[in-house]
RNA sequence: GCCGAUGUGGUGAAACUGGUAAACACGCGCGACUCAAAAUCGCGUGCCUCUGGCUUGUGGGUUCAAGUCCCACCAUCGGCACCA
């Protein structure tokens, strides 16, 4: 028998679900609110992946318990649309970006709606809408006023193939993290946000939420954070800082390099060095950083020919130019201890420079090192630092890894930079009124190879009038990395139709933070950093309520394709959601995928293992078809079936709560075992039956609902409470006890639960495959734990 | 090199504060139904020299008792990396 319809069932809940808008988030209620995120989708062109369906499901299922559980649930979506992909979608095929990212965000809800996820879909926002991208340019204007967002030239990250700048955190081992093309250095004017003046505080601040630790790890190591010491060296007439994490060696110092972009480099050479060390500068100038550290092993530098004074010993040692030393950290800048520094030591040998040992490694004593002799580590530094604030030859400094992000793109598709360049006046930004200031709707929009942003070429675009002074003046023609929309977008989902202020105070102060957000452990130093950072600021001009914006962040594990590949085009073993919807049903696919494994694992696709929960769904469905025929009258109560049902509940209460989902799903297969042995049904009271649809719902909320419908129960499923369990149920009258000798087991026995110790002894004695082990031996020990089990030891 | 995680059947995995390792599911085998197949249902399924013994990456340790705690090592994965 199997008339388990799922196409019919899902559509038909579907719309009633949207038709009574069942999972609307009402603001100010009186129950206790939750706020459920889940990090919203890029809309490309290739749909809904398994991956997505994946975390959906399963905030889901949380959110749909939550409100079981009478919580007032926001579990709110959008789309994240500016970007690239879409760009060059649009641009390969010939339709505007913004009429793509249209379609796909058509499909893109359409295939949500099909999972049955719960979604307030009336606060949907999308980051290209201009009445959401309006407040995006109107934080970044905030950021101008205070002086977070500021234009530098400098050599950035460019991607030669997307054409573009790229952050820090977007390129991945020299590479560009989208395309994987090299990248390389360019000179040029850009945008940068002072992320850097948040770095104390996105360390300090992680002791205020709970966010899985790796997750809390890698951001601290992502930004960086050491102390030490800024020491002032001169070179002639020129003063030279350096960081160091270790001033105690400064006695061992031995020679002084400055990286080939340092500006003195060039000016303190001596005449008979010049050419030399112009050409090394120039061939560091032309080495990408991929080929930087792909070469790391072998170092090379050149000796300028001049001398550094160091400022504690007045020492001459000899500067050199090498390219083991970054610009980007510190001062560009080092004093080298080849005796304890790996990478000095390499240097020194390579080149035949002094090795001064000035620590006693077994005793942890510095030697050699005048007033410092005989001091510990810790000591010395505290005793140098000490000594060169005395003597204004340094102080104490901190340095991060963490850089300003870069914030300008030479795209078309991205938020317009919302800034004026005026002769009389300066840099302007466009006026509060004036925004959003919109992409203009262009034919062309293609990248250009000179490094100028598209819209450059947009004379309407570019040429303006000064709102200050109402002279001729020019806009910006750079736009905002993709990052930009989604570093603010939980707070407008909390009010997305206000015109006046991004987000109403009062609403604000209701939902805030975010309670649980889910996203994936790639953005754990993009998207995570960026949007607590623009919360830190938007909490400092006093424009949202709490200073973190989610207190809890968790993470999902990737779904491999079948053959354990990643799923790719190129592979051809990619999963459609649509198509296991259409033969499975939504219910097998979300089951299933919370089925497959712990939520945070990475784990393969295994189309048997969806055709198993096909099966157990099946099994439900004819459970409950049955009961209607012929159960409904009498109930049949099985003392048994009781017992498993009480601790089914509690089993689904606390693995829902935990994001256990695979074990939850096992708790109600052996429900169902119970339910219906060998052919045979059992069937519950009534009121036990709701009870086993309402905690069907999370997970498979179509087939659920059906039930409940034909049923014949009274009100709306998804109103119900979440039962309760009792705990005098969770115990069975009859427990299995283990007898084991000397730690091995010897016999299992089935006995009433809260039998005596003495009254076990005797019955667990007379066991004969005990007696047989026990036999002439001295009994040392009785070890015994109630229900459970007893150990003789011998 | 540094930081983090993970190692359990043929497979995905389960095991709360140490207390029968392998729940649940897939796969496989046998049987029932059928002319037959599929579907469905039932039984079985860690390994071995099988009244017993062995088994959670390897080797030690603590304990009456270790997948779980401690020490050392090996392997795999993720992140960072000439960061001074």
């Amino acid at each position: 028998m199997n008339n388990y319809n799922h196409k019919q069932i899902e559509e038909k809940w579907q719309q009633y679900w949207e038709k009574n808008k069942s999972f609307e988030a009402s603001d100010f209620s009186d129950k206790e609110k939750k706020y459920i995120l889940v990090e919203f989708p890029y809309p490309s062109g290739a749909g809904l992946h398994v991956g997505h369906v994946r975390s959906y499901t399963a905030l889901d299922v949380y959110a749909r318990y939550l409100r079981l559980k009478g919580y007032n649930v926001l579990y709110p979506m959008g789309y994240d649309a500016f970007g690239l992909p879409t760009e060059n979608y649009a641009i390969k095929h010939k339709i505007h970006p913004s009429q793509a990212t249209k379609e796909n965000i058509k499909t893109f809800r359409s295939q949500l709606q099909k999972m049955g996820f719960s979604f307030d879909y009336s606060r949907e926002t999308n980051t290209t809408d201009p009445k959401y991208y309006k407040w995006t340019q109107w934080i970044f204007i905030q950021l101008y006023n205070h002086g977070l967002a500021y234009k530098k030239k400098m050599a950035i990250n460019w991607c030669p193939s997307c054409k573009t700048g790229l952050a820090n955190e977007e390129v991945v081992n020299g590479k560009c993290e989208r395309c994987k093309t090299a990248v390389e250095k360019k000179e040029k004017e850009q945008w940068m946000l002072k992320i850097t003046k948040y770095a104390d505080r996105l360390i300090n601040d992680l002791d205020k939420v709970n966010y899985l630790d790796k997750i809390k790890q890698q951001q601290i190591n992502w930004i960086g954070r050491s102390e030490g010491a800024q020491i002032d060296f001169k070179i002639e007439t020129n003063t030279v800082s350096v960081f160091t994490t270790r001033p105690d060696t400064i006695f061992g110092v031995s020679y002084f390099v400055l990286s080939p972009e340092h500006p003195l480099a060039t000016k303190i050479c001596t005449k008979d060095k010049e050419d030399e060390v112009k050409e090394y500068i120039n061939e560091a100038k032309h080495k990408s950083d991929l080929e930087r550290t792909e070469l790391q092993k072998d170092k090379t530098g050149v000796f300028t020919g001049a001398y550094a004074i160091n400022p504690i010993t007045k020492e001459e040692v000899p500067v050199w130019i090498a390219d083991y030393v970054l610009m980007s950290y510190g001062s560009g800048a080092i004093m080298a201890v080849p005796a304890h520094d790996s990478r000095d030591n390499e240097f020194a040998k390579k080149y035949n420079l002094d090795i001064k040992t000035v620590i006693d490694e077994e005793k942890d004593e510095l030697i050699n090192s005048d007033f410092l002799n005989g001091l510990s580590v810790k000591k010395a530094q505290e005793e140098i630092i000490k000594f060169l604030e005395d003597k204004k030859l340094g102080e104490k400094t901190v340095n991060y890894k963490l850089r300003d992000w870069v914030f300008s793109r030479q795209h078309y598709w991205g938020e317009p930079i919302p800034i004026i360049y005026c002769d009389n006046c300066g840099t302007v930004p466009v006026p509060e009124e004036d925004l959003p200031l919109e992409l203009p709707k262009v034919e062309k929009y293609e990248p250009t190879d000179t490094g100028e942003s598209p819209l450059a070429d947009i004379s309407e675009f570019v040429n303006t009038t000064c709102p200050k002074c109402g002279a001729k003046a020019k806009r910006e023609t750079d736009t905002m990395p993709n990052w930009a929309g989604s570093s603010w977008y939980w707070l407008r989902y909390i009010d997305p139709k206000n015109d006046k202020v991004l987000a109403d105070k009062d609403k604000m102060k209701y939902w805030l933070p975010v309670d649980l957000y889910n996203g994936g452990m790639e953005h754990t130093t993009l998207h995570l950093l960026y949007s607590r950072f623009w919360n830190k600021f938007l909490y400092d001009i006093k424009v949202v309520p709490t200073s973190e914006p989610y207190q809890k962040r968790i993470s999902h594990g990737m779904i491999l394709a079948e053959d354990g590949r990643k799923m790719s085009k190129s592979f051809g073993n990619t999963i459609n959601p649509d198509d296991v919807v259409n033969e499975h049903g939504a219910d097998t696919l979300r089951i299933y995928e919370m089925f497959i494994g712990p939520f945070s694992e990475t784990i393969p696709w295994n189309t048997n293992g969806l055709i198993g929960v096909r099966k157990f769904l099946e099994k439900v469905f004819d459970y409950f078809s049955v009961y209607i025929k012929e159960g409904k009258q009498e109930s049949i109560i099985n003392d048994k079936a009781e017992v498993v049902l009480n601790k089914t509940i509690a089993k689904l209460s606390s693995d829902i709560k935990d994001f256990k989902f695979n074990t939850a799903v096992s708790a109600l297969m052996i429900l169902f075992n119970e339910l219906k042995m060998k052919d045979k049904y059992h069937f519950f009271s009534f009121v036990d039956i709701k009870k086993i649809l309402i905690i069907i719902f999370p997970l498979a909320p179509h087939l659920s609902s059906e039930m409940w419908e034909k049923i014949e129960a009274e009100g709306r499923l998804e109103e119900q409470s979440w039962p309760a369990f009792d705990e005098k149920l969770l115990k069975e009258q009859k427990v299995k006890i283990v007898v084991q000798v000397n730690g091995k087991f010897r016999a299992s026995l089935e006995l009433e639960s809260g039998i005596s110790k003495e009254d076990l002894i005797k019955i667990a004695k007379d066991h004969d495959n005990v007696s047989k082990w026990l036999e002439d031996k001295e009994m040392k020990k009785i070890i015994y734990i109630q229900d459970k089990l007893i150990n003789f030891v011998v």
